[in-house]
Parts: C-alpha cells; sequence; structure tokens
DNA sequence: AGGGAGGGTTTGATTTTCCAACTCACGGGG
DNA sequence: CCCCGTGAGTTGGAAAATCAAACCCTCCCT
C-alpha cells in the first residue's frame, strides 16, 4: 500500500458482450464441449473421444462451464460416483451460435467439396441452413445495414468498412 | 513400419466445420480483431488498445487471419510503410456469429443490469436483436427442433439432449 | 536536436497445454 | 481370489503460448 506512484498500467480494453461471453466460452474446446452436450453426449470419456482434447483441459473446461451456468453436472451413479453433464438453458441458447459457425465453416471451409461432416435436419424437414435476422423487421444482418453506437464515451468507431 | 503393436492412439476427433472453424477464428482475441476490423478500426495500435491484447500476440493473430482469408493487409503508406486491416467477404460473413454472441452475452452475463456497453441499430431503424432463423421455413432456431445426421460412419449421436 | 506516432520484433519470465501415467471405485469373468 | 476393463478424473514434467516491457526504424513536427 501507500505507493503513490499508480503505474499498474490502465489496461482498458473496449467493454464489450462479445468479450464477455468469449470470456467464458472462448478457451480451446469449450465451444465443443458445448456441441457434444448439445448433441447428447453427457459422458466425460465420450467427450474426450469426441473432442481430442486432454483429459486435464477438458476436466477444467467442464468446471468453468458449469460456474458459468452453461453446464449442470449431475450425478447419475453414486458408488462409483459418475456424473453426466447437461446444457442448461443458457448452454442450449449458445446453439444457434454453433449453427452459425458450422454454416460458415460449410460454406468458407469447404467450397469445392460438397458434403459436409455434420447434417442438421429442421423439424420443417429440410436441412437447417441458419440465416442471422433482425427480429425487428426479419430481414438478414448484413454488415452494411449496421450501424455501432457505443454507450461508453470515449470508445468511438471510425466509420465505413468496406473491404 | 513392421511394427505390429500399433499404439501411438489414434486421436481422431469429430469431423466437424464448427471445430474447422475455431481452428481459425478461436484462438484468443482473433474474434475481437474481426469486432474491431467490422467497426472500422483499421490499425495495429488502434487495435492494441481496444483490444487489450499484447502486441506480439496480436501480430501472430493478424497474420493468420490474413492468410486464411478473413481479413486483407493493405498498405496505406510506403515509407514509412503502413498497412491497414480490413474483413474480407469472408470476414463479413462472421459479423452475424458476434452479433449473436454479443446478444448472448448481454441477455446471459448482464440480467440485472439494463445499460449494454454497445447497442447496434439495424437500418431498418430499431436496436438490433438478432435471431437464428431456419433459411427453409424462418422460425426461429431451437435444439428441441434439431435432429443431427453426422455423415460420417461410426460417430453417433446419443439422443434427446433435454436438460 | 528532441519528441511524438505508427507498426511492429525481441527478450525473458510466467502460464497453459499437452500427454502419459497413475489413482480410486466398481463389475465381471475364470 | 486375481486380473481385466470402464469411468472419471488427478498428477508430473516437458513443450508451447502468453505477457509486459523494451527496443527498432521511419517518418513528421518544432
Amino acid at each position: 500500500m501507500a505507493d503513490p506512484k499508480n503505474k499498474p498500467a490502465p489496461k482498458d480494453p473496449r467493454p464489450c458482450s462479445i468479450a464477455d461471453a468469449l470470456a467464458l466460452v472462448g478457451e480451446k474446446y469449450s465451444l465443443l464441449v458445448l456441441r457434444e452436450v448439445c448433441l447428447g453426449n453427457r459422458r466425460f470419456d465420450q467427450l474426450v473421444r469426441n473432442i481430442g482434447a486432454p483429459r486435464d483441459v477438458l476436466a477444467s473446461r467442464l468446471r468453468r462451464l458449469v460456474d458459468a451456468g452453461i453446464l449442470t453436472r449431475r450425478t447419475y451413479s453414486e458408488h462409483p460416483q459418475r456424473f453426466e453433464y447437461r446444457p442448461t438453458e443458457a448452454g442450449l441458447e449458445l446453439e444457434p451460435v454453433l449453427m452459425t459457425l458450422m454454416a460458415w465453416g460449410d460454406r468458407h471451409l469447404r467450397k469445392d467439396t460438397l458434403d459436409r461432416p455434420m447434417v442438421i435436419e429442421h423439424i420443417c424437414g429440410n436441412e437447417l441452413v441458419p440465416a442471422v435476422t433482425c427480429t425487428a423487421c426479419g430481414d438478414p444482418v448484413r454488415h452494411e445495414d449496421l450501424t455501432a453506437h457505443p454507450q461508453t464515451p470515449g470508445w468511438t468507431v471510425t466509420g465505413p468498412t468496406a473491404a
């Protein structure tokens, strides 16, 4: 204490819910864990196999996701103690993000090949091709149609963003 | 070869475009870089300040994103050489993912406070509240309405996924 | 000549990741 | 009883990534 020279570097990145969300689910494997539990795979060893993550890292991610309220950890057997992980409501609401990311990957990382490693069927009977739309008007969200308004004084955006 | 005991561990995680996409944009800060360039901040020092990333890490992320075709690096001044980064078409198509993630963060990480650090205005005049919908039927994508079909034999999904 | 700004690279210490091996608790043969 | 296998992790040590600060170079301004 009693340190008159406060030099510890301000370090104030832009306040932002994207950053906050990524602080929870942006670590390596976290979103893949969510993918698996959304697919219905609830057990540790299954997750290790399907994700390909080191067991210790997976254990640590699971703890974090449970703490964050994105997964639940439920006992399905005492003696020996065994647990299963499931998405909470908040976790399930991240699934659309995964679907959008998957669609992006299918489009841009596999341009030349028609086969996708996984297809999602929507209840309407068609293959799911997700689109992000504006709730108010229903139109697809396109970059040119957006304007950012930072609520924190001092933070700016610098104008048009054409490539 | 001629090694009868094949023990080197197969290590075959589930093939998946989510994983492939995350391999490109899932590293720490990568999506924040995209956020900034989508906001129109194109320069290195601006990015360092707004993101709060170490300069060397940021330099490495920028290289990766340029190589991946998500950003372009364009000279805006020879002598002294100076560059600016902009999203490509592929990069802009990731913006909806960011919007969805931001909305999730606003909803779940700030339940109690009404103020969001940033508001996006859609061209329709309303504040953007993004929804992920099925292109075929237009309905919002909800977990219960989805069925996964792995295209790769041997990969399974284990059934209903209620919390 | 001194002081920025801009766009990085270098250096060295601190964290994470990774992977294999180990544990503990059971269940099932033989 | 002894050994094997499964499930869910924990432990230990080496390898890789991150971090902060310092440095470099080229201009421009005064």
